[in-house]
DNA sequence: CCTTAGAACATGTTCTGAT
DNA sequence: TATCAGAACATGTTCTAAG
């Protein structure tokens, strides 16, 4: 077999399911995931995984979710899956491997779902008013969702990419 | 085994990767997916076929998409994967064995790559166009960017939901 | 009740850019 | 050049509602 937790150089071509291959071309060098059977390339989060595992891991953190197991906490990767189907312990996992990600925006507290529905509202009711005012009368009154939009919490869905200016979709929402 | 191409009832409680379990409790009937090894619990696009397969043909279809591929038109399901890998041999698949969907807006043609950029830029560029007017003019001049949404093609992503009014994220892009 | 198209949500893979 | 966070893209799963 060419899986090693060790550094030991193992070979693949490009199977798309990051899953190992047979040693025939002597293309790529990688490691398995410390979480799954998958491959790893490199270091994610300060632990070795692959990049399923590291998404995983990187929404729940971002999204600012939480999850509680059904059982005893002690679910495990079952039948053909290779991950744990149970996202709080397939979370757990992470942490306890010792994957670590506190972005920078983190004081920014958890929102209730209360908040973040008036949230969505405000945008909503906002973009209305602006579009009845501007067809109504003339104001300086400042229309733009800047307010609303500014220091947004990470877990709603209209972030704007840095590069591309472009609305991203991560944050669901839409 | 409980899988059959019949219609023979068999039983699953609710594995999460839709494959087959072992017969533990009678609890759904399903039958195999015409395509693929998992589950098929009814007909789509009139061929009895697993959800991923389902929303394979139909993002194929809706996007407007074709793909070629680069062997022999002959590519199969490899090592651990459930489905075939090359998307033009399983697309191909698909519709060989009968998938067929016409979406109602079909007559809309496929609008050349620029065409989609100008789109966008209209977009954009009115936005930017209300955004400033609505500052220092009073004006009846429809900003809404409904003329551009109209008959937008489907596979734009700024699709609005007709039941939410929010926009949809299946035509990528945003 | 059924069936199933489509929306919504969740997960996995690849690409890009900064360091 | 190598690493890796994050964006972008692709795929898979579950929910909703119309008929
Ligand atoms: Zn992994
Ligand atoms: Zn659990
Ligand atoms: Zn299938
Ligand atoms: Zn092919």
């Amino acid at each position: 077999m060419c899986i090693s937790t060790e550094s030991s150089a193992c070979s693949s071509t490009s199977a798309s399911p990051n899953l190992p291959t047979s040693p025939s071309s002597q293309v790529a060098t990688f490691r398995k995931c410390t979480l799954c059977p998958r491959i790893a390339y490199t270091t994610n989060y300060n632990l070795l995984t692959c990049d399923a595992c590291k998404m995983f891991f990187r929404r729940i953190v971002i999204l600012n979710k939480s999850y509680t197991c059904k059982y005893e906490n002690r679910c495990r990767a079952s039948g053909k899956s290779l991950v744990i189907a149970c996202k709080a312990c397939r979370f757990r996992q992470c942490t306890d491997a010792g994957m670590m990600f506190r972005p920078n925006f983190s004081e920014v507290q958890t929102p209730e779902p209360s908040e973040l529905e008036a949230f969505v509202r405000n945008v909503v009711w906002l973009d209305a008013r602006r579009g009845k005012n501007m067809k109504f009368k003339f104001t300086d009154e400042d229309f733009s969702l800047s307010d609303v939009l500014e220091n947004r919490p990470m877990k709603l869905v209209t972030r704007v990419c840095a590069t591309t200016g472009w609305l991203l979709k991560e944050g669901k929402l839409l």
